[in-house]
DNA sequence: GCCGTTTTCGGCCCGACTGTTTTCAGTCG
């Protein structure tokens, strides 16, 4: 009998508590890595945890075995883990929160802990002010200075960043090395390029023959507040906007391993270098190396992958979700790239809470080379948006039908609506109302801490009403704030799949919702996606790519995203949906 | 503790940087 329910997140992150206190601990390294990797594992599973325990199909879950799995069951049948428990009374837990210290890893956590007493973050600080840290084996005036910096910096440490603000600060910075003389090439690597929807720290790399100008210029940015640590190879930096940014600076001939390196993931990597390995190769970021000791370089990533008999593997898939696999089976998806979306399909004018008319909006967006644009105003139950009435949907109708007629052929303009899902599951317009717009578009702005039941239903109601063509952002979440709505994905997909509607990946950085994970299921059951940015303004338009990113890693291919269709079969596909 | 197109046992990435050391340990990515 269930007594308590954890949700995928809950569960993970006690994995990761178990992991860091059997660090402290001292536990063999290895155990420690499982744990990680059963609890990054639970993070990202598309599916609800709780199901597979049902099932009895714990053990399906990538890093997690007979021993994980009997800890999890213990959890979800009784609220309790003894191992936990045991380990919790040996190890004090807030000692967790000292290993969250820059510097500051499990043996030196460990040591201030059995030699100096030191039980949490406070009693940490003090003991440093105190200088009784520096006469601890291994220990020195300068780590203690270093410890009380780590506390400082974690107190300002701010959470990993959106995406949408990570990507403009590192284009700028991209610029800055890219002017550095000797300076051959520039790329933004790590969790960045590979596009996840949140960035940690920055790690950038430069290619040039001599790395102590471009280091010094670096550290010399007159925006770093401190200077992490300097080397040949790589140096970190602090800035005033409290990002951390890493440069590396590898001699043009070696980029391509660096490149691939630093761009990661981890797990990635660890593919990789088992692939090497059987080659009877090391690979490193400076090169791979054979047996006999001999360097291969390669100048560039295309060369990494070729010497280990792969196609070159797109950044946004190097998350070791299968990919290399594919690689190795010629099986690696056709990306969909940004410009082949002709269609932008959800976008707001001043009828509602957009920037432009319809008439600048058209401009706009054949000017970024669209040539189907739908105009999806808010409806009238949200009203801090402008939501529209009936009548003024009539009005707006008008409007299209004029501007319309200007365009000629240069764009295919398609009057629609963002409709809103109501508290109680109902659809702002009427039924007949909506059968006579072009698309409809329905989404959920309130209500969203709805029980699950409940949020569910009223999605569910939306999918199934014939006139609805999408979902937007299905979730509602807001990077980094806002949760999504507590949905049953599954049901959701469920759904979709037999009604036909599409689900929305929306471009709009605080947004990329449906995520990644979320967007590979409904894909792979055969559910049509659409990625839209949402635009209120001009600007807007330009974060497309944000949504394609997103597409990207979850393995999508042009032909399964509505917006790649040619405008006959656009509208063939919509008014086949009443 | 997990895992298997060489394996059910024996692996599990590896180098840069820093501060403490006189050759290395800890941390990080």
């Amino acid at each position: 009998m269930k007594t308590v329910r954890y949700t995928n997140q809950q569960l993970a992150d006690t994995l990761y508590k178990i992991a860091d206190l059997l660090e402290i601990k001292g536990e063999v390294i290895y155990k420690i890595l499982a744990y990680r990797k059963a609890a990054e594992s639970l993070t990202e599973l598309p599916g609800d945890v709780n199901q597979y325990w049902e099932e009895g199909k714990l053990t399906d879950i990538p890093g997690v075995g007979k021993a994980i799995a009997e800890k999890i069951d213990e959890l979800l049948s009784t609220g309790k883990m003894e191992f936990q428990d045991r380990l919790e009374a040996e190890v004090p837990s807030s000692l967790v929160e000292v290993l969250q210290v820059p510097d500051v890893g499990p043996k030196k956590v460990a040591l201030f802990w059995r030699e100096a007493g030191v039980t949490n973050l406070a009693e940490l600080k003090a003991a440093a002010n105190d200088g009784k840290l520096r006469d601890l084996p291994g220990m020195g005036p300068k780590s203690e200075a270093k410890v009380l910096a780590g506390i400082k910096a974690l107190a300002r440490r701010t959470d990993r960043m959106p995406l949408g603000k990570a990507w403009p600060f590192a284009q700028e910075l991209l610029v800055f090395l890219s002017e550095i003389p000797g300076v051959q090439a520039v790329e933004a690597a790590g969790s960045l390029r590979r596009m996840r929807n949140t960035v940690g720290d920055l790690d950038l790399l430069a290619a040039a023959p001599d790395s102590g100008p471009v280091m010094d210029a670096f550290v010399g940015h007159p925006g770093v507040i401190e200077v992490l640590g300097q080397g040949e190879v790589k140096s970190s930096v602090e800035f005033s906007n409290n990002v951390r940014v890493q440069l590396w600076v590898h001699p043009p001939d070696r980029f391509g391993t660096a490149l691939q390196y630093a761009t990661g993931s981890k797990d990635h990597n660890v593919r990789l270098r088992e692939l090497a390995i059987k080659r009877g190769l090391s690979l490193s970021d400076q090169a791979f190396t054979t047996e006999a000791g001999d360097e291969i370089l390669c100048a560039t990533e295309a060369d990494v992958y070729s010497q280990l008999d792969l196609p070159m593997i797109p950044p946004e898939l190097r998350e070791d979700r299968g990919e290399v696999k594919a690689a190795l089976t010629g099986n690696l998806p056709n990306l969909i790239r940004t410009q082949e979306l002709g269609s932008e399909l959800h976008t707001h004018s001043t009828w509602s809470d957009g920037k432009l008319s319809i008439r600048e909006m058209a401009g706009e967006a054949r000017k970024r080379g669209k040539q189907v644009l739908a105009i999806t105003d808010h409806t009238y139950s949200l009203g801090v948006a402008g939501g529209l009435s009936v009548e003024e949907l009539q009005e707006q109708r008008v409007e299209i039908d004029v501007v319309r007629d200007e365009l000629g052929e240069s764009i295919q303009l398609l009057h629609g609506c963002e409709v809103e899902i109501r508290a109680d599951g109902t659809l702002d317009y009427p039924d007949e109302i909506l059968a006579q717009l072009d698309i409809v578009i329905a989404a959920l702005h309130t209500g969203l801490r709805q029980p699950r039941v409940r949020v569910t239903k009223r999605l569910l109601n939306a999918i199934n009403n014939p006139h609805v063509d999408i979902i937007a952002h299905p979730t509602g979440r807001i990077i980094p704030n806002r949760e999504g709505a507590d949905l049953d994905m599954g049901a959701i997909f469920e759904a979709a799949a037999e009604s036909g509607v599409a689900l929305e990946i929306n471009a709009h950085p605080s947004r990329l919702d449906l995520d990644d994970v979320y967007a590979r299921q409904a894909v792979d059951m055969g559910i049509l996606i659409t990625v839209n940015t949402d635009a209120h303004s001009a600007s807007d338009m330009d974060l497309l790519h944000f949504g394609v990113a997103t597409a990207r890693r979850a393995w999508i291919e042009p032909q399964q995203v509505i917006n790649t269709w040619s405008y006959e079969k656009l509208v063939g596909w919509l008014r086949s949906r009443g």
